[in-house]
DNA sequence: CAATGACTGTACTGATCGGTAAAGTAAAGT
DNA sequence: ACTTTACTTTACCGATCAGTACAGTCATTG
């Protein structure tokens, strides 16, 4: 027998173990064993070997982010796209109980690997957040200062809400964000 | 030549290697060679091995916050623990140059070797701001939930940090955080 | 049906992993 | 001076690491 994937189906396995793991806690023997795919094609489809897999799984997840949370920021009604903002990212790090990959990488010294693709994740989502929040009446200094305790919020609460193994912790600090923002507003 | 060492004078240095590392990307060699300490001697105060070296370290920093933060802001005067708290904080993670080896532990699986060591962190610390908050005059509820807001906002803020090597980005979080808890107060 | 090219499975490499064993060294206790 | 204790050094162990090589297997194409 012989089960034969795609690129793209491999990624998202790979993200999944990265986001658990770590970058040096994800070994190629733990990749295979929980994903069921051998040496061989992992390393048809990422000649670079592990660099090159982590740097594909962070491409995805930036361009998750730039798909479903920036370009709606940048260019759609303000208001709504702040509000799928929050319940797009509640969703997507399952309400605290993953973690955000490219958080984690910053922390340790998987950044230098990466720093380029970490940085831009986050200052794209900064701007984005930012620009939303000038088009619904911010003063431009008061929304990037808002953009950033937001962004940081964010990667706050899912600390917290792991350390303490409690998803009601990032609900809970979301909807206290999200108000924040509401609040300001008026 | 010889060079003796104590269990204390170890401990500092394998903080700081954790730290920049993690758990996983912090091999005996590693720390042998930033150390100079060879394993031997590394085995003989820690036994344990890599998992008692990590726990040690994990205490000595719990023992620095509980006497430096968590005692004043239980028992001291209100109003000045909490100063306190964000110079001490500040200087502590070298204004973001230093990353939480708590808060980043709690994000991979090595959370689960030291679950009750970091859940404590955390709970103390949150704890303990919230009766400083309390003795100067929150509500209850508001005081908890300002309290895990300044927590899981100082965790956000050395993620971002990080993710964007400006430690600017720090202490602009730290001053927002702090000027929150000083507004509401009233 | 033959050949091609994409993909997989297996077997291997040298290096490094965490950990152990024991000889060696220095200082303190007697 | 002799022993004990504390600590360091060196050498080693089996397991696992990331990565490589290549034969085998399939679907597609001519």
């Amino acid at each position: 027998m012989k089960t034969v994937y795609e690129r793209a189906d491999i990624v998202p396995l790979l993200a999944e173990i990265f986001r658990e793991l770590g970058y040096e806690g994800a070994s190629l023997s733990r990749i295979t064993e929980r994903t069921g795919i051998g040496k061989g094609s992992l390393y048809h489809f990422f000649p670079g070997g592990k660099e090159e897999m982590a740097g594909a799984v962070i491409a995805e997840v930036d361009a998750w982010f730039e798909h479903a949370v920036y370009r709606p920021l940048r260019h759609d009604d303000a208001g709504e796209a702040i509000a799928a903002m929050w319940t797009n990212v509640n969703d997507y790090f399952r309400s605290g109980g993953r973690i955000c990959l490219v958080g984690a990488f910053a922390l340790d010294e998987t950044r230098e690997r990466f720093s380029a693709a970490i940085g831009g994740y986050f200052i794209r989502w900064i701007g984005a957040l930012r620009s939303a929040l000038v088009r619904a009446g911010y003063p431009e200094e008061e929304a990037l200062a808002l953009a950033e305790e937001s962004v940081a919020g964010i990667q706050g609460a899912l600390v917290l809400s792991r350390a303490l193994n409690d998803k009601a912790v990032f609900t809970r600090a979301l909807e206290t964000l999200a108000k924040r923002l509401d609040a300001a507003a008026r």
